[in-house]
DNA sequence: TAATTGTCTGCATAATTATTCAAACAGTTG
DNA sequence: CAACTGTTTGAATAATTATGCAGACAATTA
């Protein structure tokens, strides 16, 4: 229980909450500055076990963010059941066939993205509520390849 | 706008949202199982396109997973504002110095961490509600670090 | 203190992933 | 069709990340 390293992991997850970090070095480097002197081998053990992640943000390169941790696992939901996929501003209005809206909210929930906020399932037609239209592009776009669908147009 | 290319993550998600996946290797090789012949550089622009991240799972090494895809800017807290961080069942009370408590939530709910499902910040308290046990432990792990206290003990 | 056990770290390197570059391909316009 | 433009891909390679191992360190017990 070395308290060097809760001090640096401690750091760490300031510095990447803070500012865009893309490697590892690069963090390395961001250490050094504050006095914390390591290599990267330590700096990959400590992104282990704090669970964080490395992904890609949009035209610039990777950033490495705390992860959301959810082991997402997705009840599979049969070709064919998602009929279509809309988009209304920051919603998303995903039509099934009758009665299966339940079960593709759940599946939709389980997938643990986290732009969605929340959904609603009726009987064949489930509601899903993101933070913008942002989110919901993207998300539309990763819902109708996950389900299979074609583009919309 | 290739549909090859959207056959192809299509499927990723499919695999990487079932079972666990931990290099792209293996992944290339499931994609070969079903039919889809690809190479890894291709698969490294799909999990950068989709927005996956590998993070490490508990024991068991890495694992794709569908990225959260938050930016999670946090408002900084100064040092000493945070008193303490107990844990009671899948919830978190942080006690802050008083009038605090409504800042110090609004800087947790940034950190964008999927556990966190809900926070309730009144004059000095911050109420923490997590999914589980286990999920409060992480958490309780995590900020402790990230408001730089010590060890409960 | 000496012996023991477990954690933490750096070094070197293996393993994995991102990117450069050129070619193949698809779509568009003249 | 031919020329042009932009997208997608694979091969090779550069860049980055994970890990085996040995030594340092800390805590505990005799």
């Amino acid at each position: 229980m070395s308290a060097r390293k809760n001090e640096r992991r401690s750091l760490i997850l300031h510095i990447i909450s803070g500012e865009p970090i893309s490697t590892q070095k690069e963090l390395l480097h961001r250490l050094l500055e504050n006095g914390v002197c390591t290599t990267q081998a330590t700096l990959s053990r400590d992104i282990r076990d704090l669970g964080l992640v490395k992904v890609a943000v949009a035209g610039n390169g990777y950033r490495y963010l705390p992860g959301s941790s959810r082991p997402s696992e997705a009840p599979p939901v049969a070709e064919g059941v998602v009929l279509s996929i809309t988009r209304a501003g920051n919603l998303l209005i995903v039509r099934t066939r009758p009665g299966f809206a339940q079960s593709v909210a759940a599946s939709i929930d389980a997938l643990g993205w986290g732009e969605v906020l929340g959904t609603v399932g009726g009987d064949d037609t489930v509601l899903i509520v993101l933070g913008g239209q942002r989110e919901a592009a993207g998300v539309e776009k990763r819902l109708r390849l996950f389900f299979a669908l074609g583009d919309s147009h």
